[in-house]
DNA sequence: CATAAAAATGACCGTTCGGTCTTTTTAAAT
DNA sequence: ATTTAAAAAGACCGAACGGTCATTTTTATG
């Protein structure tokens, strides 16, 4: 049994341990490889260049390359999804929220995260191969749509919105079709696409104005 | 110089010479295979698995991984294409034909092809790594829009469908919400939301009928 | 400052990868 | 039926893969 008190104590401290500060480092260098290369085409060798640490350093904080892989998946989803709330807790209307949602997605080509879209690219990796990062991504989508209706209801609520417009089956579209919009311009390689499907949204939005 | 009038006088036959039965073998074997794990994720001896045939044998007909990978693509869009095309020759009407596309990738959970949508599998994928495959897919989507497209001018001609209609914005739209509902639904492992994608587009379609 | 634990290193391991090559077998044209 | 070319086979190759481990270096604590 080891004293379990040691480590409580120490996690009360502020400061990073250097093994933490490591384990995050890597982490931070991996998480946009991953989600430009995709999970199988990542080799554990790529990560130990971008960190130019040895690959025994690797293993010391984490147990294999599928746990890299997890944690840089949360990564990717966590900094976008923070980056995302910060910029929707400027707005001051429900209608601003949905605005800015679509504003920070706007542009696929050089999107707010290195490599696209981390649900749609590790989503479909993950789809028929990886269960625990296809669950990741399927609570990732959850959250969005979530995010989307409560802007909607919280619209009804103070008034911006019409009381019978239908918040989650939106979140539903408007998700899906941001997410749509995304591949169509990353393949074309211009958000021209992407600008008819805002455009199309935004109309909705006004549409349901009071 | 070879005598290339041999060449074109095998080629006017109709019977297919062993070799090129068995490169097509080769690809419908794999074809399925990469559209479920992805091309990188795919081995060759996962080919020679499910063909039973010889790494050699493998290397007579594609000189390398990619190529065959490539055929495969082309195979997946192409099956996927001609069953698409089939149903909606059906439709007697343009609001039957956008209402056969809608029905045709209706169930994402079970997809009419292994593994799902070859243009968001694919696609994803290649995005940052594989620019040849990234064009295929391009090629597909605006294929699809098209097809959508063509089909509302249709329906604007003959008097089904408001002329003011924009058909090719809506193609785009249509194209997106189904490829994002087809993402959610994947990720979910059900086709709740995809009916609500559904049952929105179909009204979208009605709202414009004349 | 001494010491024990944690972190970092890089050589090393077995496996699997994509791909080659020689040999054998089969198909097709004369 | 003979001959020639195509196809199939599978042993083989070097490289790269994920992962291990003994050793050294660094960090943190009493």
């Amino acid at each position: 049994m080891t004293n379990r008190s040691y480590i409580c104590t120490r996690k009360m401290k502020t400061t990073m341990t250097k093994g933490e500060e490591t384990k995050q480092f890597i982490i931070e260098k991996a998480a946009p490889i991953f989600n430009t290369k995709g999970i199988a085409a990542t080799a554990m060798s790529d990560i130990m260049e971008a960190t130019k640490l040895s690959k025994g350093s690797m293993y010391v904080h984490f147990e294999n390359k599928d746990v890299l892989a997890c944690a840089a998946v949360d990564h990717n989803m966590k900094i976008l999804g923070d980056k995302l709330l910060f910029e929707i807790s400027k707005s001051k209307t429900a209608k601003g929220e949905l605005f800015t949602y679509i504003d920070f997605f706007s542009n696929a080509v050089n999107p707010p995260l290195a490599g696209g879209c981390p649900l749609l690219n590790f989503g479909t990796e993950a789809d028929d191969t990886n269960p625990i990062v296809k669950e990741k991504i399927n609570k990732g989508c959850n959250a969005n749509q979530q995010l989307l209706a409560n802007s909607v209801n919280k619209g009804i609520a103070n008034g911006e919105f019409k009381p019978e417009w239908n918040a989650e089956e939106f979140a539903i579209v408007m998700f899906a079709m941001m997410e749509g919009g995304h591949l169509i311009s990353r393949m074309s390689g211009n958000n021209d696409k992407m600008k008819v499907i805002i455009k199309t949204l935004k109309k909705i939005i006004e549409e349901n104005s009071i």
